[in-house]
DNA sequence: ATAATAACAGTAACAATTATCATTATTGAT
DNA sequence: ATCAATAATGATAATTGTTACTGTTATTAT
């Protein structure tokens, strides 16, 4: 089912998710909303950021453990930290053409493209 | 724990999946080598890919829903058919320098890294 | 052959996610 | 503003994918 109309519970997590910098998992967006709004369900909080991520308006990034939500609905690529677990944005600019230039590589039709870079973080090196 | 010692179901998984050109996850694994090794455990699967991935014999890849493991350990690329689920190569060739040139991006240190194309494969087009 | 122990099968436990369902909130039309 | 339709919710049960546990079997070095 499409997002049609509006709630209160939504719009907290959209606005949590786009305030924060990390790419929190489900159950880190529930535990910090449920301060603020303490009869919020985990459930609800699963079933927006499915809805949302299916139309778009966020990404839904799986590496492996707990999915990873990001508000920056925009291509852009990550680094997972095997230390912490953490997934944190990379700056690297996008290579626009390499879908087009993947065609040649691929039987069917691409619609995006992801790239992961692994290692670990600058917290975890110390 | 490491590999160590030999035995016939390992033989079996790495075989299986070496000779498959898709990438199976733990249950297609499973169910395969079940009809040959009738009271193969689906645990001994999990624990033989999860200490072959460890290693580095093998390769997991999470892209949501169950993992799937590919018996090319050589880093290489993949595209995901959203209809499907199928997790496909692409001889897309790996781009060398880019974790030496994702450093000025990042702060920590970079191990590795994967790109994964999301579309709709042949199959499913049709 | 024997002893040490890695690996096994079978099963229970666990974590992440989805589905169900009765209730509540939002919406558009009156 | 009220009302009817229904999307969205909270609470919880069910499902899925994976890991941990335990007693037994198979492999290996001596």
């Amino acid at each position: 089912m499409a997002v049609t109309k509006h709630s209160k519970q939504r719009d907290a997590i959209i606005e949590e998710l786009c305030q924060r910098y990390d790419h929190p998992t489900a159950e880190e967006i529930y535990l910090t909303l449920k301060i603020k709004m303490p009869n919020l369900s985990l459930g609800t909080v699963y079933r927006n950021l499915n809805m949302l991520s299916d139309d778009g308006t966020i990404q839904k990034i799986s590496v492996g453990g707990a999915d990873h939500f990001d508000g920056n609905a925009k291509n852009h690529y990550h680094m997972l930290c095997t230390e912490c677990k953490r997934l944190i944005d990379v700056a690297y600019p996008v290579i626009e053409d390499i879908e087009q230039k993947a065609v040649d590589f691929v039987d069917g039709r691409i619609t995006s493209h992801t790239i992961t870079f692994i290692g670990v973080c600058n917290g975890c090196l110390h």
